[in-house]
DNA sequence: GTATCAACTAACCTTTAGGTTGGCAACCTA
DNA sequence: TAGGTTGCCAACCTAAAGGTTAGTTGATAC
């Protein structure tokens, strides 16, 4: 009793499953970031001069939320100033291409 | 004079290209309205049916913007009551199948 | 003549995303 | 001892996204 019929539950499942993708992808600079860790691990400094645009602030919270998600991890060395590296997981690397291809839709859309 | 380094140019034009492809994706019901629409076209009140969980006015909201994005296009009929009908655009067609493989990112960062 | 239908529109509110500013820790150098 | 270094945090603000409710249209069925 009180089941829910199935294509309900798979509808639900689904919206899961897109509301974690979209967690990653979505937001102003998470894509950037993502794409300026491609190719190797980068100092939080570093990462503010590659993308100057984006405020101090939201680099480190997106970093955090990205590290929180999986798709980033931080390494902290004990050194005076502070040296900070934030690079992709596994996971990360694993779907790096997927989205390095997306950006072939704002290519297209573009197109006149 | 006043030319802008290579670098700079190229980051722009990435940033640009990256905001289109967020621009189509990113909202929480986006994707999933245009994974309904991918299979045919459907009718406002269908949609409705199909989403109940999404409001009435982010429903039309998000249908409007898409066809102004050229990614969804609309067919008014003249008949009393109005009957509407929203399908993918071919341009829409074209990226539907990137987009649905992206859901296994979500797929990949739930898993344990 | 009033109730119904589908597809909206308008007015309003709440929540979230993103941005600005200022400050702190702990060591090094001048 | 003053100032520079790097990576962060807290408080505050604005704008955008998303949600709720009520009303409009105009032919048709009761």
């Amino acid at each position: 009793m009180n089941e829910q019929p199935r294509t309900q539950i798979v509808a639900n499942n689904s919206q899961v499953v897109l509301k974690k993708t979209l967690d990653i992808i979505c937001g102003k600079w998470r894509l950037y970031i993502i794409f300026q860790l491609g190719t190797q691990a980068r100092r939080y400094g570093e990462l503010r001069r590659m993308i100057p645009e984006v405020s101090e602030k939201v680099l480190i919270q997106e970093l955090k939320a990205l590290a929180a998600l999986g798709m980033v991890e931080k390494k902290s060395f004990p050194e005076v100033p502070p040296r900070v590296e934030y690079g992709l997981t596994p996971k990360g690397l694993e779907v790096l291409p997927m989205l390095q291809k997306l950006t072939s839709i704002g290519e297209l859309f573009l197109k006149p």
